[in-house]
DNA sequence: AAAAACCCTTAACCTACATCAACGAAAATT
DNA sequence: AATTTTCGTTGATGTAGGTTAAGGGTTTTT
């Protein structure tokens, strides 16, 4: 792969969800840069202005928050032709209160604030996007925290199997206790019970 | 207050988060409608198709979930100048995970899919400002995610207090209770301990 | 190849909050 | 004004998942 082409990964992805021109398509490509992520490297960082907005082209990222006690609490893995970034943090210029890092060597588009708003103004019909991509994440997010308030620790496991088979082939056992918010050892002992 | 004062506060509330010029406040004030609640009624309800996105004038609602188990969980409440809405019913016409009651007298102003598809062909600006409220609801949930999974029931009850002072004279106990994630047994015992 | 870091499991014990049940006060409905 | 429904409180008991500690396997680093 090169460079053309995670840039048209990004343009497809785009074109899947708004009508644009080809010209359109070519300002996108020139507004982000590729980076590269080995494996355990920060995409940002919690407590650092996270000024980017990243596509994911390849790897894994997951993205997680630190608490006053020291404890990580994954928020989502972001796969392929997933986003990675803080919403918050981003267009607020204010620390991040979340880190995200690669999982696996990984391959990335990003965008700076700056670079977005100038790319709103010359494509406008990304504002729609946009609006479907929050308005998305928004619906994820909310059964993902009805999920967690109304399901115990098993059922949110299972729910988490059924819509991301595979996840425990990609994503180490003790990060997907963080995602279910419980510990390493609940999951273990939980997964033995199961099994019965 | 009259009808015009209603849509008045909904174009004052755009216009202090985007550009809008008078003609387009007119076409904003054209595309709502008033509809006014009695307390307990629904705005809309779980398992019907959620057609409305509603801007709260005046009142407050709670939306919340019924569990499988049956038992209720706030999401939020929606006070003056919110909105309220299931968006992922909005915008897929299919049924809504969640209801919206009123908790007093209220007025909202509405729109449904098809006139809010119009809207945004007419006034493209708004999909700015559909973006931005989106991506602040966004951030708003994310926190109270993460809270709800670091923190415990005092620590998330010190917040909401110190985040929405008054709330306790506006919204009975034990819907607090809910959107805090616990039995109202719970919180009665936890305030008692807080006295000492 | 050795050392270090990371990851998973098991077991004993603990705690925050749920569950169940009952009571009185307040508010809404008749 | 009487009745019903809703609301907050308290107490006894239960439990999912946290905590602490320890051992062994696997992967990464040197």
């Amino acid at each position: 792969m090169n460079e053309t082409a995670y840039k048209n990964q990004l343009a497809d992805y785009i074109a899947q969800r708004i009508d644009i021109t080809p010209k359109e398509r070519e300002i996108i490509a020139n507004a982000y840069s590729i980076k590269t992520f080995k494996k355990k490297q920060f995409l940002f960082e919690q407590g650092h202005i996270c000024d980017i907005e990243a596509f994911v082209v390849s790897g894994t990222f997951r993205i997680f928050y630190v608490d006053t006690k020291g404890l990580e609490h994954v928020l989502y893995f972001a796969f392929k032709d997933w986003w990675a970034g803080d919403i918050a943090s981003f267009n607020s210029a204010e620390p991040s209160g979340l880190s995200a890092q690669a999982l696996e060597d990984s391959i990335v588009l990003v965008i700076d604030p700056t670079k977005k708003e100038e790319l709103l103004k010359q494509v406008p019909a990304l504002e729609r996007l946009f609006r479907l991509i929050t308005q998305k994440h928004l619906t994820v997010l909310q059964k993902r925290f009805l999920l967690t308030v109304s399901a115990n620790a098993v059922e949110r496991y299972n729910e988490l199997i059924k819509r991301s088979p595979g996840i425990e082939q990609l994503v180490p056992q003790h990060q997907i206790a963080s995602y279910l918010g419980i510990l390493p050892e609940s999951l273990s002992r939980m997964k033995k019970q199961l099994l019965k």
